[in-house]
RNA sequence: GCCGGUUUGGCGGAGAAGUUUACGCGACAGCCUGCAGAGCUGUUUUACCUGGGUGCAAAUCCCAGAGCCGGCUCCA
């Protein structure tokens, strides 16, 4: 049973979509006006993961998350670099499809963009009025919270404790200080759009709204962010959606994923101590960063350092080291024939026996570090049964059990010779060719000619060719 | 001020009352090997912020305190 912790009652419940086996998902997506920090990136992660893991249990996930290409960050942006805001968000969209890949993202079902959704935001900001929630001041469309009753519901902030918050906006406009912009008036030189109350463009809120409405219909089943999103802008969001379209609970499960801070301390655009997922990704493996981001529970802080990365690259090695010594086994039987063994049945059952600790770790709100714990107990296994294990099939079952597994973690096992620049280095000529030197190698090696067969080797490895010994023969890949 | 979170070994990081170890990284030793890589085994291990309390039994539950981090209309 897959028990998920969610925001809304601040406890651990039982996972059930509201409709059958689909899943309706939207998560917050980046606003693009630079380049997105590691924080960003573990957000982006850790939710990818969790589709993938809904979609391994066998549900049909619809995944929505956007791109918020219009908000007073854009428009400063924009006017700083003398460049029209769409030129801006076209720039910062091609370099989170980027990210996208390198982090082994899947891609999402759709990602609207707000400005595509003007029509539904002006026809939401419109109901909302309409039904009482909000008021219209030269322009500016305002949201009214003392008209909310359920107000703070996500956040759990009481009303009156608003008033007296660090941070409010003095706004002359607004009734009521807690009030939050849903349209804002046109300024000289700012993208606008029409709508009844004059040109103007969207309050930060609205978008989510519209674009979960739009795709997924309301109430949808999870919707999720980072911990900062949940005051105001979740808040805001609910307190649209019930506003205008009367829906009491919008949605069913909320995610808050946790800070990624940086030597303990909140990585943040404002303060300056942060470093873009493109400098972390320029610098390390990126299947490396993906696996480091997983690491800890997605709602607990996570620090990011040097040390830490590191670290994954060597968890990671582990793993991959596994898959290696399975495909050099693979390819041994095919030389020196199967012979099924004890061992052959022991791999087997750790292959299930994987699945289930797997599971029982995910099913507990996604415990990626337990499911690693599981997983590197099977890469014990696997290391300590390999050499002896007779059938070809119960190995390729083992490989795919792991890759399996470690893919919903966002690791990507494929074999160096699978991908297309691979395969190219690999015709069956030049596997010949590599089989062939080894076998030369072999004879050197009996006759005790070391010198020989470690040319041989070395000459492999400045091609690109890596040579294993094991004691039922070599095995070699591409490095 | 008002709300949250967090504190576990050399490091990262699970666990939430009970026998044997989470797991990973690092270090050391042994094994395997012509060598190398990888791997295996063992050690590092009386690890659980402090002080009280409840329990046969507490890292785990309760109370108090301390440290750290964060939210309170820019934020993943």
């Amino acid at each position: 049973m897959l028990k998920v912790y969610n925001t809304r009652t601040r406890s651990k419940e039982e996972f059930v979509p509201i409709e059958g086996n689909t899943v309706r998902m939207y998560v917050c997506g980046p606003t693009v006006y630079d380049y997105p920090h590691i924080g960003n990136a573990r957000s982006f992660a850790v939710f990818d993961s969790i589709r993938r893991y809904l979609e391994y249990r066998g549900y049909r996930v619809t995944y929505i998350t956007n791109f918020t290409d219009i908000d007073d960050k854009m428009i400063n942006r924009a006017n700083e670099e003398g460049i029209e805001v769409s030129e801006l968000a076209a720039k910062f969209i091609s370099e989170y499809r980027k990210i996208e890949k390198q982090l082994n993202l899947k891609p999402a079902t759709v990602n609207p963009r707000a400005t595509e959704h003007i029509d539904d935001i002006v026809e939401m900001v419109d109901l909302i009025i309409k039904n009482g929630y909000g008021y219209d001041v030269h322009g500016d469309v305002y949201f009214s919270v003392p008209a909310f009753d359920a107000y703070g519901s996500l956040s759990r902030i009481p009303m009156d404790e608003l008033t007296s918050g660090a941070r409010v906006e003095v706004d002359e406009n607004k009734k009521d200080p807690r009030d939050f912009a849903l349209w804002k008036a046109e300024k000289p030189g700012e993208p606008s759009w029409d709508s009844p109350w004059g040109k103007g463009r969207p309050g930060w809120h609205a978008e989510c709204s519209v674009m979960g409405r739009h795709y997924l219909g309301l109430p949808f089943d999870i919707h999720g962010g980072g911990q900062d999103l949940i005051f105001p802008h979740h808040e805001n969001e609910i307190a649209q959606s019930a506003a205008a379209y009367g829906i009491e609970v919008p949605v069913k499960y909320w995610f808050h994923n946790g800070f990624l801070t940086m030597d303990s301390e909140k990585m943040s655009k404002s303060e300056g101590n942060f470093s873009t997922a493109r400098e972390v990704l320029d610098n390390y493996d990126h299947q490396a960063v993906r696996l480091y981001l997983v690491t800890g529970q997605y709602r607990q802080p996570l620090d990011y350092n040097a040390k830490a990365v590191t670290q994954a690259i060597q968890s990671l090695e582990r793993i991959k080291n596994a898959a290696d010594s399975i495909r050099g086994r693979i390819s041994i039987l095919e030389r020196i024939g199967s012979r099924e063994s004890e061992d052959d049945k022991k791999l087997a059952e750790a292959a299930k026996k994987v699945r289930e600790g797997f599971e029982r770790e995910m099913d507990d709100d996604f415990n990626t570090p337990g499911a690693l714990a599981e997983i590197f107990a099977f890469v014990r296994e696997i290391n300590t049964l390999v050499g002896d294990v007779g059938g070809a099939a119960v190995l390729r079952e083992a490989l795919a059990v792991l890759t399996e597994l470690v893919g919903i973690l966002g690791v990507n096992l494929t074999d160096a010779s699978a991908t297309d620049e691979g395969a190219a280095l690999t015709s069956d000529t030049l596997k010949g060719v590599i089989e062939f030197l080894l076998e030369l190698r072999e004879e050197a090696r009996k006759s005790k000619d070391f010198g020989k067969a470690d040319q041989i080797r070395d000459r492999l490895k400045q091609i690109g060719v890596e040579v294993s010994d094991t004691k039922d023969g070599p095995t070699w890949k591409l490095s």
